[in-house]
DNA sequence: AGCACGATTAACT
DNA sequence: GTTAATCGTGCTC
């Protein structure tokens, strides 16, 4: 039995929404290209869920930078914004269907020296509580578009964990949709583990 | 070819 | 709380 065992297409190809909450406390682990491992349990996700969530890259159609979302789950769309920034989300739902979480923060575990270096001059715990801080602090960027987590030898892709309680998971709206319209701004579709229990989460972590 | 804007962050007041 | 940074993307001309 391998001591740990890597999600599936078939954990992807879900609802948004249940994908998105029970990524939480997964672990996404990163093998850099000279083979360091970088990981840290997901804290915080969110769902952007079709070409009519008017939140959603999707709303407007297929695009050449969008387009990883209309393909199978389980692959990572990467997109580049605000002229500096990286963020990574997980493909959802079925072949066709734009959809996709997400990843907004996560609890460092593996590779801290790399990650520090890489967020040098912030506190650990600004290292990556961020979407696009994780993105800096992993080294992830245009390279991982389209990159297929289930694939054996992946270089990015997510291990299974323990499922997580909702009692230490909150949920609310989605960040940072500053100019879309209602009811898509409010849509509780933000999942997160509440910030006092991290370190709990952490503590049941076994290696 | 030009333009407005963004699923953010860090450094300000 | 406010704002500059910085450029790929998608749209208009």
């Amino acid at each position: 039995m391998p001591r740990s065992s890597r999600l599936s297409r078939s954990f992807f190809a879900r609802p948004t929404l249940t994908v998105a909450r029970r990524l939480l406390g997964q672990r996404l682990v990163r093998i850099e290209p000279d083979g360091a491992r970088l990981s840290g349990l997901i804290l915080e996700a969110e769902a952007y869920v079709g070409s009519g969530d008017l939140g959603c890259h999707a709303h407007v159609g297929r695009t050449p930078r969008n387009t990883v979302m209309w393909g199978p789950a389980g692959h990572a769309y990467v997109y580049f914004t605000y002229g500096m920034h990286w963020m990574l989300n997980v493909v959802t739902e079925a072949d066709g269907f734009p959809a996709a979480v997400l990843l907004r923060a996560v609890l460092p575990q593996e590779g801290l020296g790399r990650i520090r270096r890489r967020r040098a001059g912030q506190l650990p715990a600004a290292w990556t509580d961020g979407p696009a801080k994780l993105c800096q602090a992993f080294g992830l960027d245009r390279r991982l578009n389209g990159h297929d987590l289930c694939a054996p030898g992946a270089s990015l892709f997510i291990e299974r964990r323990p499922p997580v309680s909702d009692s230490i998971v909150s949920i609310g709206p989605r960040v940072g949709l500053n100019t879309v319209p209602e009811p898509w701004k409010s849509k509780p579709w933000r999942f997160r583990i509440r910030p006092d229990q991290a370190d709990s989460l952490a503590k049941e972590v076994q290696g």
